[in-house]
DNA sequence: GAGAAGATCTCCT
DNA sequence: GGAGATCTTCTCA
């Protein structure tokens, strides 16, 4: 498995995120490894988009979005939930794509044990789910997706033909107007329809 | 330093 | 379908 170049992060965050579906996001560790497969994700950009964490400009918190493609950018929310995103954009212009929901083609039973439920579509179909089943924290926050390690996305073995629908996004009260949000049609691994 | 809000999930009704 | 859990980060004084 080869991870995807630095180049293909750092173009306009929607395309991004539109090709990133289809990919897979690898977890390599010492129990095993998982290969999940990217099923949805969201667009977030800069100053103009209001549900971006950066729109109001460059924080401690935020300044991964303000630098180079190609990174993760994880952050803890509601107390509870990390959400992982890929940085995307050049360097300087903030752009990140939130992965909302995976589909585990490999490594199940290591996902199953990170969260308890009984079927696999429940595993991970949403931001919280799936950074506990690849067991992703904040010690990923920073992590070179472009590098095979213990975290990284690679281009599919399986190419297989899907239709990607855009939506709207989901669970934010501003910047709800754009189509930023992106699924693999007739997935059941998506999280919400 | 305090208060409020938040890209969510799960449980309970 | 609704509310609680629970903590990081930002804003304002």
């Amino acid at each position: 498995m080869k991870p995807l170049p630095r180049s293909f992060h750092s173009r306009d965050t929607v395309v991004v995120a539109k090709e990133l579906l289809g990919k897979e996001l690898v977890r390599q560790a010492d129990y095993g490894n998982i290969v999940a497969r990217i099923v949805e994700a969201e667009a977030y950009g800069g100053s103009d988009d209001p549900a971006s964490h950066a729109h109001r400009g460059k924080t401690p918190r935020n300044y991964l979005m303000f630098g180079l493609a190609g990174f993760a950018y994880v952050y803890f929310i509601y107390g509870n939930h990390y959400c992982f995103n890929v940085i995307t954009e050049r360097e300087n212009i903030p752009g990140a794509v939130l992965v909302r929901a995976v589909e585990i083609v490999e490594g199940l039973k290591i996902a199953c044990k990170h969260r308890k439920v009984k079927t696999s579509s429940e595993l991970s179909n949403g931001p919280g789910k799936l950074t506990k089943a690849l067991n992703i924290t904040k010690i990923h926050n920073g992590f070179d997706l472009t590098k095979t390690g213990e975290l990284f996305i690679s281009d599919s073995k399986t190419k297989g033909s899907f239709k990607t629908i855009e939506a709207k996004r989901i669970g934010i009260n501003v910047g709800r107007e754009k189509l930023w949000r992106f699924y693999i049609k007739d997935n059941r691994f998506v999280s919400k329809f």
